[in-house]
Formats: C-alpha cells, structure tokens, sequence
DNA sequence: AGAACGTGTCATCTC
DNA sequence: TCGAGATGACACGTT
C-alpha cells in the first residue's frame, strides 16, 4: 500500500516536472518536438513494460490453466475431463485469477485507494454474502459450498435458472445480503478507476482463462480454445472456477444501471450459444465504462495517454480527449483553465476553439499541434511579426491545408484539390502526413527525423506566410502546377512582398524535391559506378592471369625453339665435316622461308655472302 | 568536442 | 525572357 501511494505520488511529482519544464521552454520559444527523442525513449521503455507484463500475464494464465487440467480427471467412461471433488473453496478458486491479474493491474496504475488484499478482502466477503443469501433461495441439490454460486452462473439445463431479479442490474449485494459497511465498501470499491479496469481486464482474462473446454466439446480439438468461452460457459460440466467470472458479471450487472443487457445475460444463462459473440469482453468493457471504454479500448496509444495524464486527481474523469490533449499545447499551455474559460476568444490558441467548423475540429488541429508547437529560435528570430498573433492566425489559415474559404475563394482550387492526380503526381513531396491528416492517431512526438526536419521547413515557410497573409497554403504553393498556380495568384491581390514570398515558397519548396532527387541520382550513380568499378577490376585481374599465362606460354615455346635451333644447328657439317660453333655462326630465316648459316662475327659483306652462298 | 551524415537552401547553369 | 530542373556549395541539426 504504501509502496503504491509512494511511487504513484512519484509518478504524479515526475508528471508535473515535466510539464512545468516543458511549459518553460515554451516560454523560451523551443519546439514540442525538442522532447520528441525522450518521449520516444520514454514510449519504448512503457512499450517494452507492457510486454513484460502481458508475457508474465500469458504465464500466468498458462499456470492457472495447468492448474486447472490438474484439478480435472479423467472419466474413463465418457472420456470427459470432469472436476475433481473440491480441494479448496470455490470462493478461494474464483478470487485467484482475479488476484493474478489484478495484482499486475495494480501495481500497473498505482492503485491508490485500497490495496489488492483489501480488494480480493472484500469481494471475498461479498461473495460469502451472495453465497449464504443464494444458496438459501436457490434450490440445489448439490451440497457443498463449491456449488451454490457456480450452478447459478453455469446454468446446467436442470437447475432452475436465477429469477429475473436475481439476475436483473440490482444483483450487487445488497443491504439485506451485506452489512451496510460492507456495501458502502463495495461502493468505495467500485468507484475506484483502477479496479474498474482491473475489473474490466480481468472479465477478459478470466472469460479467456478459466473456461476451459471440455473433451467432449468441439473446441477441444481447436488450439484456439480458450478464445471461445461461452462455449464452456454454458457447459453443464463447466468447472467451479468459472463461478469467478460469472460473479463478476452478475455483481457489477448492477453497478452500472445503463448497461448490460441483463437480457443477453439471460440468454446466455439460458444457453443460447449464438449469443456467444454478445458475451466477448468487449461489450463488457462498454458496459462497465461507457464513457471512456471507447477510448480505452481503441488502443495502447490511448491506454497510454489515460495512463499518463490521468493518474492522480482527475482519475475519476475520463481520459484526455483530443480537445483536452491539445489543450496543452503551447498557445494555452500557460493557462489549461482559461482555454475552458474563454474557449471563443480569438487570441487563444487557434482556431481550434475560435473555429469550431468540421474541418477545424480534428484534421487541422492535428497539424497545428504537431508542427506548430510553438518555434525554434531561429524561427522565431526571423519572425519580424508577434509571434503569438502570428501563431493564433496562423492556424487559422494553414491549420488546415484546404481549407473551405480557400477552396471558395480560388475558384480552380477546388477543382484542382478535387483532381487527386495531382497531388499524386509528386508523392515524395507531401506535406501533411496522412495519418497527421488523419486526426494524427499518433503522439505529435512520434514522428522520425526526416518528419520533423520537414516540419520545421514547413513551419518556417508556413509561419512567414502567415505573416504576410497569403491566401494559400504552402502545399499548394508548392504542389500545383505552373498554370493552376498561376490562376490561383491571378485571382488574388497580392502585393510584391506576397509575391515574392511566394515564389520564394515555390522556389524553395521545388528545389527541395530537386535536391533529393538530384542526391538520389547521385547516389544512384555512385552506386552504379561502383559496380563498374568491381566488373572493371574483375576485368583487370582477369586480363592479368592471361597475361601471366601467356607469358609462361612463351617462355615454353622458347625453350623449345631454342632447342630445336641448337638441335638443327648441331646438324649443320662444313666442308669437312666440322660442324659450326654457334658461338661463330647462327641460324637465321628470311622471308621466304629458306634458312641462312649467318657467321656471328662481324666479317666483310662479302666474305659473309661468299659463305652463305657456299651453302 | 568533433567527425560523419542528412537535409534544406542558395547561387548558378542549362534546357 | 522566364521558369523549371540540376547541381555544387554551404549551413545547420542530428547521430
């Protein structure tokens, strides 16, 4: 207990730093984005705790699942699992998964109020309660403690089912089943967040976890079991640890008057298997947040956001909506409450609230938020206009790259924003991300490098464009083509500033894209020239053992012609049958083919050709 | 702290 | 002549 209040008064303490440091550097005019790489370092260290936790959750569900096999045997007869005779209490059985997975819940959210042994403390006592108050109006023929409250959930054919005020939404223990303490315990309980969304996970864990098919059903075959409960559920054999789900469901039916169609609990308890799809968690999690479920269950981003900005005083609120999340950013972040104060004033940030028109509301805020989060200095240096000012109208005009009055005002904008082709035509070059455009499904500070690099350019560009009034968006500016473009200026006033701002914009924007074009093909060539350069030098050494080859190949047929010459030169015989010293004489071949005696020392031209004529 | 790298921008040239 | 594209050079931020 006190471990949980220390670290979430911690957690509660680092939240605040944050935002008073960050709140400071906004005052110094730095950008969200400055944060962008802890808070990424920061959602992959909770991304990576999740999936610690969901693997020690998956162990465990696998231990209770053996646990559960273990306390089945085998009927030699039928060849069904059935339970073994109770070895510990039913109450004990069904509070365990809960106990397994809530203790992660718990320690997940800095449970505040109470502890989970006073949780598990005081459903162990209401169920006590149910149980003795049940087992007296309901008749079973089975003894025992173990049955009362599983025959009531698991509804084998021949048990008479709960009467409809039994099951209806008043279920939860009431006044005359506990003692007033109790109940008002059990209100203390349930009003606590955290254990409405332990509650809310463990109905899908344990639905998942402790309705385990038996051999004689269908999904025992199927590995996938465990995703089909109610196929268990309804089972007449269905082991008493399924009372803990069940119970659940019947003691929170009533906590929340709205919800759960106590008819489809009927239903189910009436065994309808169609109804199985009604009986997945997810309508569960509606029924016991129908206010914030939708955002809890639409993913780990939400989760995340509920979990970071809900914690402390406002954990009975809902979690941040989009409105409230881009409350904190910069233009109101000095003052959350005024923007709630005066939502229309025209100074407050942006038109998000001075706007509220369809297009406003999400699309365009998300852009604002993400790449207008106040400016770096140099932005902000070149600013020759109020920054703050600058700021408010800039999201009115840019916020939204299309927006309507644009649209209007350039008459073959519209036509033009309405031929996709073109914004096709340069996708390398797009401005708004889809998903910014989207509504931005993800934290403004999630955006890689080359993301937030183009923010800041668009910013710039975009925030002297504000400041000069131009009509137009930047993408636009940029993206159109030559004739569009120039209809679209033709259709406004603009003076030379603006149009030189604009051109500039243009310009820029253009050799931007030829920039990285122009570095792709450099690369490109780069790369292809080191190809080149390795068939070249295969090329090279290839040549290079040819030549060596050659090389020994002539060695080779000189020493043969050299000893074919002294062969032949040894057979040559003078007059008298001497034969010639080569060291005199050598042996030479004229064109014709015929083969000259020459004598090696120089003589007179005419002594040598008297010789070679003798021959 | 400084090198390496990526990207945006400007100046200039070419088409 | 103007505009667009290509490219070298530089500045700046990030790794």
């Amino acid at each position: 207990m006190m471990m949980e209040m220390e670290v979430m008064r911690s957690s509660q303490q680092d939240m605040e730093m944050i935002d008073i440091l960050w709140k400071q550097d906004i005052d110094l005019g730095a950008r969200r984005e400055v944060f962008d790489y802890n808070h990424r370092q920061k959602e992959h260290e909770l991304q990576r705790q999740r999936e610690l936790e969901e693997e020690k959750r998956l162990h465990l569900l696998r231990e209770q699942e053996k646990a559960l096999l273990a306390q089945l045997q085998l009927d030699e007869e039928t060849g069904e699992y059935i339970p073994r005779p109770p070895t510990s209490t039913p109450l004990q059985l069904a509070v365990t998964p809960l106990g397994v997975t809530q203790n992660v819940s718990f320690t997940e959210e800095n449970g505040d109020a109470m502890s989970l042994d006073e949780c598990l403390q005081l459903l162990a006592e209401t169920l006590e309660a149910v149980e003795e108050t049940e087992t007296a109006s309901v008749c079973l023929d089975t003894p025992a403690v173990s049955v009362p409250i599983s025959s009531n959930m698991i509804m084998s054919p021949e048990q008479p089912a709960l009467s409809p005020a039994t099951l209806s939404p008043g279920h939860m223990p009431s006044p005359q089943r506990m003692s007033p303490d109790l109940e008002q315990a059990w209100m203390e309980l349930l009003s606590l967040p955290e254990l409405q969304h332990c509650l809310s996970m463990q109905m899908e864990d344990t639905l998942e976890t402790t309705t385990y098919p038996l051999p004689n059903s269908p999904e025992v075959q199927n590995p996938n079991y465990s995703f089909y409960p109610m196929t268990t559920l309804t089972d007449g054999n269905t082991n008493s640890l399924n009372v803990a789900p069940a119970e659940f469901i019947n003691t929170f039916d009533g906590s929340v008057p709205s919800m759960a169609p106590s008819e489809d609990l009927r239903q189910m308890k009436a065994k309808t298997p169609q109804l199985n799809a009604n009986f997945s968690a997810e309508p569960f999690c509606d029924i016991f947040y129908p206010n914030t479920m939708m955002e809890e269950t639409g993913g780990p981003h939400s989760m995340e956001e509920s979990d970071d900005t809900t914690m402390s005083d406002v954990s009975n609120k809902a979690p941040y909506t989009t409105m409230d999340l881009y409350s904190l950013s910069p233009g109101d972040a000095f003052d959350r409450g005024k923007q709630n104060l005066t939502p229309d004033l025209p100074d407050s940030d942006s038109g998000i609230s001075a706007h509220p028109s369809p297009n406003s509301s999400s699309p365009g805020k998300s852009l604002y938020g993400s790449g207008s989060y106040g400016s770096s200095d140099s932005e902000m240096e070149e600013m020759d206009h109020n920054p703050g000012s600058v700021e408010s109208d800039y999201s009115e005009m840019f916020s939204l790259n299309f927006h309507p009055d644009d649209l209007e005002q350039a008459g073959s904008i519209s036509t033009l924003t309405g031929q996709p082709h073109q914004q096709e035509k340069k996708p390398k070059h797009i401005k708004v991300d889809p998903a910014e455009e989207s509504g931005h499904n993800n934290a403004p500070f999630t955006k890689d490098k080359q993301k937030k690099r183009s923010d800041v350019r668009l910013s710039r560009d975009e925030q002297r464009a504000k400041a000069l009034k131009i009509p137009f968006t930047v993408d636009m500016i940029i993206n159109l083509p030559v004739d569009d473009f120039t209809e679209m200026m033709s259709k406004h006033q603009l003076n030379e500033a603006q149009l030189a701002l604009v051109r500039d914009i243009r310009r820029r924007g253009k050799n931007k894209v030829a920039a990285q074009n122009c570095r792709k093909r450099k690369m490109e060539n780069i790369v292809g020239l080191e190809g080149d350069l390795d068939s070249l030098k295969e090329e090279k050494a290839r040549l290079q053992s040819e030549k060596s080859k050659n090389i020994t190949d002539l060695k080779e047929m000189k020493r043969q012609l050299n000893s074919l010459y002294l062969e032949v030169f040894g057979m040559l015989r003078d007059e008298k049958g001497n034969s010639y010293s080569p060291s005199d004489y050598s042996l030479q071949q004229s064109t014709d083919g015929s083969i000259f005696l020459v004598p090696r020392i120089k003589k007179t031209y005419n002594s040598k050709e008297n010789h070679l004529s003798s021959l």
